[in-house]
DNA sequence: CTACACTTATTGTGATCACAATGATCGTTC
DNA sequence: GAACGATCATTGTGATCACAATAAGTGTAG
């Protein structure tokens, strides 16, 4: 994966897209992948997989009450099946606790620990620093463009 | 993952982005996650998944020759480290052979079987049609605009 | 021709994913 | 209040990923 000036020179395709949804969803993909690397080698430093990152990122911001498993589940980035032994992982290295509902026994409130909030916030600065190099050729108007754009490729 | 008018609403998010390459990330991310799904969903009722499709899409286009693993790994869109049990699945399900080159023994030409091209025509169609179905509301302009984005943003 | 660095692919391994099946609890209906 | 369907979470399992170690072959320098 060698990054090039498009994608048809890139992926070494020899006719142009025929397609253009074909292209953007090729694309989207290719982004995806080629950005999403060296934040997974960051989060490995720490330990972390992108996931549990993303996961601590909700709790962080859940507060004291925490998020349940489904909500967790809604409201990650990249889809997880797994949303138990994502949080299994979390409580095992001592980032999130389970605690069990008193109103309704089958809801577990997971929330974040002082070490998790910790490891969160040593990442804080690398990972905007790395946000910041990843597009730093990017125009403000081309970002908030991109996102647009983004948002409506998803939305029905 | 319910789909939505914004990130911010989709995944819960409170505050607006402080950042817009942080918010521009997460987009292409959550757009990858969303749209990627419908087409595993259809892989998978073909017995094969998203990176052996890709696969066979590169070894159809490569023709008698085809190609060496490294090069498989270098076109794909999505990052694969492990081509070779990549391969391993295709050759077992019959979609690709492994050929020891006469030049240089060390590589492997791996090309498309009469098996691979067959589940790749029957792919094609419903390949496309969900791709149009998926960018249906987009204009040519936004599309067009959107890949251009895109390729800029992973680019350096 | 021998040693060495380099390239290419494979293998070993533990971690993670994906999905179906199960268990536990709740709410509602009769 | 017993039964049923719905909701949450967990577990079981095989497939796949990720990464380091290894093997096999090539090219070159001395």
């Amino acid at each position: 994966m060698k990054p090039n000036r498009t994608l048809a020179s890139e992926i070494g395709k020899k006719k142009p897209f025929e397609h253009p949804e074909a292209e953007a969803f090729l694309n989207i993909m290719r982004s995806a992948s080629v950005l999403a690397g060296p934040f997974e080698t960051l989060f490995k430093e720490y330990g972390l997989t992108s996931a549990m990152y993303n996961a601590l990122r909700i709790l962080r911001g859940s507060g004291e009450r925490g998020r349940m498993c489904h909500e967790i589940r809604d409201e990650l980035v990249s889809r997880v099946p797994d949303v138990t032994r994502l949080v299994d992982r979390l409580e095992k290295s001592g980032y999130a606790e389970r605690v069990r509902s008193t109103q309704d026994r089958r809801v577990i409130h997971v929330h974040i620990t002082r070490k998790g909030t910790d490891i969160l916030s040593k990442l804080d600065e690398p990972v905007l620093r790395l946000h910041r190099e990843q597009m730093s050729h990017m125009s403000r108007k081309d970002l908030a463009e991109l996102s647009r754009l983004l948002v409506l490729a998803r939305t029905q």
